[in-house]
RNA sequence: GGAGAGAUUUACGAGUGGUUAAAGUAUGCGGAUUGUAAAUCCGUCGCCCCUGGCUUCGAAGGUUCGAAUCCUUCUCUCUCCA
């Protein structure tokens, strides 16, 4: 691989790379590099949106370069800064341990975890004294921290920002010095975090890394940004048919998104699938190609294929799906009641609701009856296309 | 240390003693349409033992026939001054 093509594998996908410059100088040694990406150990089930920029490690990962996935359990004390959450929770060392496990398996779904040397920040950092980071902190000043842009917001906007928040981007920034990293991944949320980085390392007489950001995916709901707590994400760990389900409800213009950021397929077969479309293919076909490539990274081929069949029995052909949760409830038990109880709606109310709506159904047909009480049996009870439940009266 | 502003249901944001479970918008949910897409239209969006009942407007007290709205204390946030 010449020069230009190992470039081209850094460049693929990515926001931006500061500077190209030094990254080619850095290249050109021929040595492998000192990659460092750093993860937050409070959130331990990785979604898709992270996984765009593991894609990115593994990339790099094969053409040879030393991955340092930190694991910033020190930091993880503070949080990064996002002016939405309020202050976190302190983990336990129990709580750090078990995630990061978790984080790991789940990490070395992409990574090759024999190439990978895992690292945790408390290694130094809990070493450091009192001075030391009085000695870190005066490295920068109060201006330089507003620049951020969502201290700066804040700032503007009276929001609070508390002190401990200025430590955090310093810390991330003191880690590149302590790891002596050559190149930093982040998402483009952490460019000022990453910076830092080089700031700190030159002060300390270093070479200072490249730092290289990858665009945050947005959720399934194509705007905010994939996160847990906005509950618009796909976890790795998602079973075959919710991923299959989720994939299939992104816009057709966020297909394309994912398409760019999740997949392996060159970006040739991209630009000529979207061709096709314009052409008069079912944009539905993609996704299906997108949401087979995806299951299979993250389970087996015969389970990917599996969702899309489970998938076009429920949807397309209308078929009630072959799985889903049971419940038995005692004669007598009136409907709102056991619709909350097998958790198709949250509320009683709730279920008076979708009762009056027509959502509701048992094998089909449509309840009416607000305050019927079920005889015995067994039937399929719905609300809505899709929450399903078999419940057993006895 | 001093002065002032603010905290309302998922979010933003109205509401300054009485048809206020609390406007409006967004999100969400459901229905129609469909490719479980987008867009659009309609409905809905505290809880429950549901033609009625109960609990909400930072927290705790108090005034009143009646408070999200008035008073007291507390907690938190922000701004300005020193």
């Amino acid at each position: 691989m010449n020069a230009n093509e190992t470039l081209a594998v850094f460049q693929r996908g990515i926001d931006e790379i500061l500077p190209l410059e030094e990254l080619k100088k850095k290249l050109a040694k021929n040595i492998p590099l000192r990659i460092k990406a750093g993860f937050d150990p409070t959130a331990p089930d990785l979604h898709l949106g992270h996984t765009v920029l593991i894609n990115k490690l593994k990339q790099l990962q094969d053409l040879g370069h030393e991955i340092l996935f930190l694991i910033g359990d020190f930091t993880g004390m503070i949080g990064d800064p996002t002016g939405k959450s309020a202050t976190r929770p302190p983990l336990t060392e129990a709580q750090v341990e078990e995630n990061s496990k978790t984080y790991q398996s789940q990490v070395f779904k992409i990574l090759d975890k024999s190439k990978t040397t895992v690292v945790f920040n408390s290694e130094w950092m809990s070493k450091m004294s009192s001075a030391d980071m009085i000695k870190l902190a005066s490295q920068q000043t109060v201006a330089r921290m507003l620049e951020r842009d969502d201290f700066s917001k804040r700032y503007k906007s009276g929001k609070s920002i508390s002190i401990h928040e200025f430590l955090y981007p310093l810390i991330q920034g003191y880690d590149s010095v302590a790891l002596k990293s050559d190149v930093e991944l982040g998402g483009t949320d952490q460019k000022f975090n990453l910076l830092m980085g080089r700031d700190l390392q030159k002060q300390a007489g270093m070479e200072p890394q490249v730092i290289l950001t990858m665009p945050i995916l947005e959720g399934l709901d194509g705007v905010q940004k994939m996160s847990k707590s906005l509950k618009n994400y796909i976890g790795i760990d998602d079973a075959p048919d919710d991923m299959f389900g989720k994939i299939m409800s992104i816009s057709d213009e966020l297909m394309w998104r994912y398409l760019e950021l999740l997949s392996f397929e060159s970006l040739d077969t991209i630009a000529n699938w979207k061709l096709e479309v314009e052409q008069g293919e079912n944009p539905r076909n993609i996704k299906f190609r997108l949401a087979e490539e995806i299951i299979t990274r993250f389970h087996n081929n015969d389970a990917a294929k599996q969702a899309q069949q489970n998938f076009t029995n429920r949807f397309a052909k209308n078929k009630v799906p072959d799985e889903m949760p049971e419940f038995s409830f005692a004669v007598g038990i009136k409907i709102a009641n056991l619709l909350k109880d097998a958790g198709l709606v949250n509320s009683t109310s709730d279920a008076f609701r979708m009762i009056k709506e027509g959502a509701a159904k048992i094998n089909g047909d449509k309840i009416t009856d607000r305050n019927l009480v079920p005889e015995q049996g067994t039937g399929v009870y719905q609300v809505g296309k899709r929450k399903f439940a078999r419940v057993t009266i006895q």
